[in-house]
DNA sequence: TATATAGAAATTGTATACAATCTTTAAACA
DNA sequence: TGTTTAAAGATTGTATACAATTTCTATATA
């Protein structure tokens, strides 16, 4: 039996605070209020604010505790953008190592993806997301470029702002699961620019969408 | 005053002892041991080995401790290919915002750079050639991007195995300083292309050259 | 009112003791 | 000889006490 270790699981339910935007963009909080609310000593929540900061998840600031990162418009377009460059690369690695299990693992994949969509189900949505976005870096087996791309992805999450104030019928999810049909098209296809490009696209929709949510006017 | 932290300062040593061999791959170092020898407690040499592994440097296997990255010549070959990728696009993003004050510093780090090689001063050389490398991604402005080839950088320099026992002229760094000039003469024109062409020669160049340099029989 | 300052409070940083878990060793057994 | 098993040892994982540092607060002073 393998059982988790504290440390893990203080991270992970911070990680899920911020993505359900129970710790919000800014919000301060002291590894002593951590400690108290998971019910354990600082020493494995100290090891979780370290990962979650070089995750740029949090900000740890000396003696005064730490903040959840409220990243600016310029820094959400920049991780967009890098990740656009990333996703591009891994399909262009992996276009001519697919085989039809390969192909078969992403049709599952997203009728899953179409799945948690239906059912609402905010979390396994991501979940999935994630799974697709990381999947031709997994099939290329560069695992640097993998766990880059992973990083990225789990950021953007953090800041999709998928229950603000605006929130009534989730576009961006709308739109994701025709979009992941184009890439998925593209690469069965042994397309790379047609890959790239809608990955390009998707990524844009995906940035275009956030903005318009997260503006007051509109 | 700013007094540095412990587990920074373990950090520092233990990232300095890998890259100067004194810690060779696949090495297995405890908590204990590193404990006793910076003489500080396990609490700072902990938190330096979880930023560690983090960057890839060494790995964390629970109860039996840490050892030294011992990477795979496809390993190698995955991270150069991802630092053409990603440096190659900080000057696509750079090429155009770069003024001329920006050069002059180019050119200053690429004194340096000479310097430090006909000093023999190799910890110096490494650090100038971090500099140099992460430039465009500075002037770029997108700090996701900066900190993954700085990353990247710094895994490569644990790894160029610049004091192993078939050293003799440093042949990476005489090929090195002329490589690099090319990459800003080719930024000076305001050339994207031909930026992006000398940066994947150069990253090649010094792959090639490891690899050689690393083989048994040449 | 604004500013400087000293002390209190809060928070992280570190050391250390102990618990939990895994690995190694050696003995028992087939 | 090889395999299982149990105990010992090694190592990490966690809690906790205390030290160091910073921030906050209230008071004094101009």
């Amino acid at each position: 039996m393998n059982k988790r270790k504290n440390e893990e699981i203080a991270y992970e339910k911070i990680k899920r605070a911020i993505m359900l935007k129970r710790l919000v963009a800014g919000q301060r909080v002291t590894e002593d209020w951590v400690s108290n609310e998971l019910e354990m000593s600082r020493t494995p929540i100290r090891a979780a604010f370290t990962k979650l900061e070089n995750e740029g998840l949090i900000e740890l600031v000396p003696h005064r505790g730490a903040f959840v990162c409220s990243p600016s418009d310029k820094e959400l377009e920049d991780v967009f953008n890098l990740r656009i460059v990333l996703e591009s690369y891994a399909a262009e690695l992996a276009v001519h190592q697919m085989t039809s299990e390969h192909f078969q693992q992403m049709d599952r994949l997203l009728d899953e993806e179409v799945k948690a969509y239906e059912d609402k189900d905010y979390e396994e949505f991501l979940r999935i997301n994630a799974l697709i976005h990381a999947y031709p870096a997994q099939v290329a087996g560069n695992r640097f470029l993998l766990q880059e791309i992973q990083r990225l992805n789990q950021w953007s999450d953090c800041y999709l702002i998928l229950r603000d104030n605006f929130y009534t019928t989730a576009m961006d999810e709308v739109l994701s699961v025709p979009e992941h049909l184009e890439v998925v098209k593209a690469l069965k296809k042994r397309d790379v620019a047609a890959s790239k490009k809608a990955i390009e696209a998707h990524m844009l929709s995906t940035l275009t969408d956030l903005a318009e949510r997260t503006s007051i006017f509109n």
